[in-house]
DNA sequence: AATGGCCTTGACGCTTTCTTGATGCCGGCG
DNA sequence: CGCCGGCATCAAGAAAGCGTCAAGGCCATT
């Protein structure tokens, strides 16, 4: 089998940048995939699961930064944003919101491509585990590129406290996350003293998801260090 | 999980621009370590192990696309560029040179922190797919990464306190630890009198993970010293 | 202005964990 | 042989941690 060109995922709505790389990627040897919105992008990166996202901020459904970290959510892909604004506030958001580089309108395409392939570079250290999509356990059923939870087949909706408790707990699976870790993944690094709020918010979660909320299967406690999800 | 701030490393000959960084960086939680030469800045990244290197191009003794291959021969440390050249081809020699991004000057302090943060995203990601630590004499195994303990494969629920005192015993198997020792590490530097402590939550933990508690097979008494972990 | 969803906060009872004291075992030594 | 120091074990009470319920505040929607 050979190995395919790398795949490039462009999310930008300006069709003159679709055509122009549409041109140039092609030429240097990268396969071109585009979507037109945020959510057809969100999509497509989930079907096609690409080597390279080219994100543009401006799109007319979402905001880029959205679109940044729903990817973030279930995907270690690298982002590279392009974007007609060059502020300093706009690139660090940008960047912490879980991009791995900004260029700025107009860019040249050499030093584009120079960036796709760093970005390639880190791909290609990584172990070849990346974050799945979606997790299973039992009757429980996670979807973390569709935000949704499935208890038996039936949709169940969570509060975004409790999905991102969850989604945090779940990417750990097996593991145990501290209060801090999990008071600072879910509330920020500010509310370290409060692990009231995990006890109210992990209690609210139990009643949703766990057969017998009293005895649970999922969600374990571990008294005095913190929770984790039963992985098997 | 960081121990201490990140350590960054500027090679850069212009003293402006260490002052300048080197109030800066401090401030949002970087350790900062200089050099103002080519061979310098090499010594010194063998030497210190930097998280982050910032690199100037136009360093007095050697070519910076030069200092970029000579580390990336050895070491896969992010390197973020810093240059007056603009250029495309001169990102484009930086980036394929094996740097990771490329700064050009005059460049925002907060911009250039931003990429710090994703270039240590980065290395966090690698290092987060490393086998975990891990433990395993006998039928025992301590899941360090995981905080839980195997017993002939079975889970074996344990208390903070005994879970702090077996990892400590652990993480120097072979090795005895003093009644002083063990009290400091599990409940800090002023209970080292109360050794019926010790005594108690040890004989809780043989009670677990040994086969026959009465005749320890893991957990060896050293009459008036301590404990210690049989390493074999 | 009213509603409903969500988060925060406080109160209370229950469970787990830790501490503490009592008791017994064992080997060394006078 | 009997005493003593160091250790192991047990159990009861104290302390800390946890789960639950419900009231109140905030915000967006109606």
């Amino acid at each position: 089998m050979t190995i395919a060109d790398p795949l490039i995922l462009l999310i930008e709505d300006e069709l003159p940048v679709h055509k122009f790389l549409g041109a140039s990627l092609p030429a240097h040897g990268f396969r071109l995939l585009g979507a037109e919105t945020g959510m057809d992008g969100l999509a497509r990166a989930a079907d096609y699961n690409p080597d390279v996202v080219l994100l543009d901020l401006g799109l007319p459904d979402m905001d880029g930064l959205e679109v940044t970290r729903n990817l973030r959510e279930w995907s270690a892909v690298p982002i590279i944003v392009l974007s007609a604004r060059g502020q300093e506030k706009d690139k660090i958001a940008a960047l912490d919101a879980g991009a791995d580089d900004y260029l700025t309108k107009p860019f040249s395409t050499g030093e584009l491509i120079a960036r796709i392939r760093v970005a390639i570079r880190h791909t290609a250290r990584l172990a070849d585990n990346s974050p799945q999509p979606a997790f299973s356990v039992g009757d429980l059923r996670v979807d973390l590129a569709g935000r949704c939870v499935l208890v038996g087949g039936k949709e169940v909706h969570l509060t975004p406290i409790e999905y991102k408790l969850l989604t945090v707990l779940v990417r750990h699976a097996g593991r145990v996350l501290t209060h801090q870790q999990l008071l600072k993944e879910v509330w920020g690094p500010h509310h370290s003293q409060d692990t009231h709020y995990l006890r109210v918010h992990l209690a609210q979660l139990r009643r949703k998801i766990e057969p017998d909320p009293a005895q649970p299967r999922y969600l374990l406690t571990e008294t005095g260090v913190g929770y984790r999800f039963a992985d098997q």
